[in-house]
DNA sequence: CTGTTAGCGCATTCAC
DNA sequence: GTGAATGCGCTAACAG
C-alpha cells in the first residue's frame, strides 16, 4: 500500500501535519533536530513518496505546463519542444505535449483539456484562423505564451522570429545572385509567420525591381504533398521562376521531390532557399541554403516568459520577443548571368 | 471564480451529489428528465468545467501517461511520440513527455517524478546500463512498456524492431553488391538495439565469408560528433572498408560530414546504409539507402500494450512485440566489381 | 514547539 | 429518486 503522511505520523508518534512540515522543510525551524531526524529516517525507510496529485490539488499548483503545437514530428517544433522541456525540467515543471495537426477545433479542445487538468500555464503555436478562444484566455487571466505564431492585434506575449526580415534577406540574396523572377511557396496564408514572410518577399521584390506577379506566390498547405503540388504548378508554367523561396520543413521536401521528378537540378535549373531544419540541410541533395531558427533560444525565452506570466498570475504583459534568424548560404543557390 | 458542483447544486436546488450523477451520466437512470435537463442547462450556462485534478485525486486515475525518451528532437522518437500522442488522445489520455538525454540518472528521476504525479502508466525508451529500477517497477506493478529498447532478461512488455534481422539484411545486400569489407558505426554498445545489430552484422559477415575484424566495428556515442569521429577513424585506416552501416540518425549526419571532409564521395568511394529517418533520406546527398522503421505502427502498438497493462493493473504479461523494418534501396550503395 | 481542525472538489456509500 | 455523510492526501490556519 502507498505510504502516506498519516502512516509516518502513526509510526513516529508525531502528528501528520508535523511530518508534513518536516518533510517539506517548511519555515518552522523550531522542531528539535531529534524528532526531525527521526521522522526523516522513518520516511526514508518506508520509501515515502509524496502524493503530488493530492499536493497539487490542495495547492492549486500542478507544476505542469502544456505545450500545444501542430506537429511534434516537425523538426522545428520538436527542437523547440526539446528546449522547453530542458528548461522546464530545470525549474521543476513537467511538460504535457499535444499535437493539433493544424486543426483549430482540436486545439481549442486541447486547451480546455489542459486547463481542466490544471496546468499552470500554456505554450501555444496556434493554428490561427480564429482568435476568439485566445481572447478568452486573456480575459480569464490564464498564463500563456505564443510561440512562432502571433496574433498581431492581440495583447499576448509571444516569441516569434523576424519573418519579415528573413524573407526579405532571402530575396535580397537571390537578387544579388542575379535572380529576377523568384517564386514563393508560401504555406498556410492564415498564419502570421506566412503573412510576414509574404510581406518581406513583396517588399524585397519591390525594392529590388524584381518581377511582380501574383502567380509567383503559391501554395497554401503545410504538408509534403502541398509543397509538391505547388512546385509542380509553378515549375510547369511557361515562365517559371529561376529561384524558389520555400516556407517550411515539409513543404521543402515536397518541393525537392517535384523538382527531381521534373528532371530539373538544383541549382542548375532552379535555385532554392528554404525555411528548414538547419541540422539536416547541409546534407541534403544538394546542401540547402536555409533560413535557420535559434530553436534553443526560442525555447528558453518562451519558457521564461511563461514562468513570469505564471508568477504574475496571468496578468498580461504582452511582451513580444522577436528573435533573429540566420541566412545560411549553401550550394542550392546558383549565380545567374544576365546577358 | 471557478464554478463547482456545489455551486450548481445551490442554483438548481438539488444536492451536489445529484449534480455529479447527472453530469457524469452515471448509472442511476432514475432521475427525472426534468431535473436532469435543468441541471445540465445551468451547468452549461455557467460554463461548468469539472476540476479534473480533484477528480483524478478522488479516482486515483489521471488519464495521463508518461513518455520517457532520450531525445524528442531525434526524428525516430518524435515520430513515435507523435503516433503515441495521436493514439492516447483518441482514448482520452494526456501525454507527458520527458527527455533523458541518455542519462540514466535523469531517467530514474523522471520515472519517480511521473509516478509521484500519478501517471497511469509509462512508456520508456531506457538508456539501459542499469535495469534495477526497471525491476523495481515490475515489483510495484507499475504499468509500463518499453519502446525501441528492451531488457532481454527481464519480463517486460516491449515494442521493438527486429534489429538482428535488419542489420543482417543490410550486410547481405552490401555483399550482394560486391562489398567484402564492411564497417559498422555502432552507437552505444549498452543498448539492446545496438547489441542486436552487432549480432546481425557479425552473423552476416560470417555467413557470407566477409572480412572479420574488430576494427570494423567502431563508435560508442549517439551524437553527430561521435559519428563524425568514428567515421574519420575508420576511413583513415590504411585498409578502409568499402561500405559502412550506420546505426542511428545523428550518427549518420556525422558520418556524412566526415566522408565529405575527407573528400570522398558516396557511393563512388564509400557505400552507405543507415538507420535513419526515411522521410528525409530520399533527399539527402545522395539519396540514402536506409533501414526504415514503422513509426506509426510502433506508437500504436506500444500505446495499446500500455492500455492493456493499465487495465490489468500492471500485472506483467511480458508481451514482446517485434515489428519489421524495411531496407529501402537508394543510390548510396554502389555495385563493386571484384576483379 | 506541535496537535487540532478544516477544506480543496469530487464520487460514492448508505440512508430515507 | 435524491440527500447526507465520508474521505482521497495534503497543507495551512489557528490553537494551546
Amino acid at each position: 500500500m502507498k505510504v502516506t503522511l498519516k502512516e509516518i505520523a502513526k509510526l513516529t508518534g508525531v502528528h501528520s501535519s508535523t511530518v508534513s512540515r518536516i518533510l517539506r522543510d517548511s519555515g518552522d525551524l523550531n522542531i528539535p533536530e531529534k524528532t526531525r531526524q527521526h521522522v526523516k529516517d522513518i520516511a526514508a525507510k518506508l520509501d515515502y513518496r509524496p502524493n503530488e496529485l493530492a499536493r497539487a490539488f490542495r495547492l492549486k499548483k500542478t507544476n505542469t505546463i502544456g505545450l500545444i503545437i501542430p506537429d511534434i514530428s516537425n523538426s522545428f517544433f520538436s527542437g523547440v519542444a526539446r528546449s522547453i522541456e530542458t528548461e522546464s525540467y530545470k525549474k521543476g515543471y513537467n511538460l504535457v505535449v499535444s499535437n493539433t495537426n493544424e486543426d483549430i477545433k482540436k486545439e481549442e479542445l486541447y486547451v480546455n483539456n489542459h486547463l481542466n487538468r490544471g496546468v499552470d500555464g500554456l505554450i501555444i503555436a496556434p493554428s490561427q484562423g480564429d482568435s476568439d478562444y485566445i481572447q478568452n484566455l486573456i480575459e480569464r487571466n490564464i498564463p500563456f505564451v505564443l510561440i512562432d505564431r502571433d496574433f498581431i492585434d492581440l495583447e499576448t506575449s509571444s516569441v516569434t522570429s523576424d519573418n519579415q526580415k528573413s524573407a526579405y534577406e532571402a530575396v535580397e540574396y537571390l537578387q544579388k545572385m542575379g535572380h529576377k523572377r523568384i517564386g514563393f511557396i508560401s504555406g498556410r496564408p492564415i498564419l502570421s509567420t506566412i503573412c510576414r514572410r509574404v510581406e518581406g518577399y513583396k517588399n524585397a521584390v519591390q525594392d529590388f525591381n524584381l518581377e511582380q506577379e501574383n502567380a509567383l506566390i503559391i501554395g497554401g498547405g503545410y504538408t509534403i504533398q502541398s509543397g509538391y503540388d505547388a512546385a509542380i504548378q509553378i515549375l510547369s508554367a511557361s515562365n517559371a521562376p529561376s529561384a524558389l523561396l520555400v516556407s517550411g520543413n515539409l513543404l521543402t521536401i515536397g518541393v525537392i521531390k517535384a523538382i527531381r521528378e521534373k528532371g530539373m537540378s538544383i541549382p542548375q535549373d532552379i535555385s532554392l532557399i528554404a525555411y528548414m531544419d538547419s541540422r539536416l540541410a547541409p546534407h541534403l541533395d544538394p546542401p540547402l541554403c536555409t533560413i535557420a531558427h535559434p530553436l534553443e533560444e526560442m525555447g528558453i525565452k518562451v519558457f521564461d516568459l511563461l514562468l513570469e506570466s505564471i508568477e504574475n498570475e496571468g496578468k498580461v504583459e504582452g511582451t513580444k520577443v522577436v528573435v533573429d534568424t540566420e541566412l545560411i548560404k549553401r550550394r542550392s543557390v546558383a549565380k545567374i548571368n544576365n546577358f
